[in-house]
DNA sequence: TGTACATCAGTGAACGCGCGTTCACTGATGTAC
DNA sequence: TGTACATCAGTGAACGCGCGTTCACTGATGTAC
């Protein structure tokens, strides 16, 4: 009567090496992110990844090992590239005032990285709600938050204490929030919802300055 | 090849009108709420809810249309408690200045609400993946930011711009965003999360209100 | 340049399983007289 | 209070289907001599 949370592999198997192979795995990818879209995380499946990437199921096992870690590649991508923009940017604010058009470019940026990935708002919602995943979306915020606090530190000779700590993750994790939430709802212009977080995050800091 | 997302029905067939069909009804909602949590929303299926529930499948669907309608009653059950808290919040807080503090009762109130409810969370995550049920959950906070924008027009006599309802589904939605962030990550204080949640939705009204 | 061989890439067919859903039914409860 | 009947609640068995995954295989590409 009781279920046993399998654990799930997350990994990839084989790497591609030939070109054709290269082009198949990325045909897997974007297979899976259309679908993703069409379909929804609960009615994927790796015969519906294989038929619409025109390839027999079993070349995609050749390179996931199940479809979970079709989805997670998805996922980890998706989250190196909001990380990468979320790097350059402390690089490019080191020692800033953290005005609100820079936190807006920064919301912005992460905006636009996420709606250049084919189903990136639903790639999301699956790390959020698929168990096995969740742990790829946690790991990145706390990442980004861990570096957007030692910034914070090198800058101003804060000392990284608990509540340093807690405000970047807080931040981070709210920056991410209105990026979702400006793809959510259509209904509202995205620019507008951009704005209104990043000028909350600015107060939010500028109060912290003082 | 293409596929028709087909609509599906969500609400409910037969009400219980005796009480042992009362009874079957929320083992119903509970066994669903259980394995939510323990197999996840892709796992999830009326098989295993009817066994959890100790009834055969179709007393389930003497009740439940399909699957997406069981996770519909425990979404909206879930939003319109949600909205309760919200609105009770609404009519204290008529006329009072928007304190942190205020602001703190408002979200701990929720997560509170939130963590009453057997997976709550799971639930909450499930809105937001499952494409039939998305929009449970953007017209329940459509809902509380226009309550919330009147109430803001009422008292101080503000226009009701779309600046205002603007600022005031940012609120409410970067609200719930703190309480989910608050409930995801084990590894952060609750309590602290939601407190700096708070300040920061305060200091963004206090700019507005200056 | 040709060819033998090793490795890489992809296929066709099949498997057992659990899925969502429906059928015709039996049993439990409530009600009219 | 007894009983006939109507409605409500739940069952057992079955359905066709798509799922995830694996097998033994053929074909394509790269490489050593």
């Amino acid at each position: 009567m009781s279920i046993v949370r399998k654990k799930v592999e997350l990994l990839e198997k084989n790497k591609p090496r030939q070109q054709r192979a290269v082009r198949t795995y990325e045909n897997i990818l974007v297979a899976a992110a259309q679908l993703l879209v069409e379909v929804g995380v609960e009615r994927i499946s790796t015969n519906l990844i294989a038929e619409r990437a025109r390839i027999a199921v079993p070349a995609l096992y050749r390179y996931f090992p199940n479809k979970y870690s079709v989805l997670h590649a998805l996922g980890a991508t998706l989250m190196d590239r909001q990380n990468q923009v979320c790097q350059k940017w402390l690089e490019d604010n080191l020692g800033n005032t953290l005005e609100a058009e820079d936190i807006y470019c920064l919301l912005r940026e992460t905006y636009d990285v996420t709606t250049a990935q084919l189903g990136g708002l639903e790639i999301i919602q699956s790390l959020r709600a698929v168990g096995p995943l969740q742990d790829v979306r946690l790991t990145s915020h706390r990442l980004v938050a861990q570096q957007f606090a030692a910034m914070l530190c090198e800058f101003s000779g804060f000392e990284d204490t608990a509540a340093l700590s807690l405000r970047a993750r807080v931040s981070i994790d709210l920056g991410y929030a209105v990026v979702e939430m400006a793809l959510e709802d259509e209904s509202l212009s995205a620019e507008s919802v951009l704005r209104e977080g990043a000028q909350m995050i600015h107060l939010y800091w500028q109060q912290f300055f003082d």
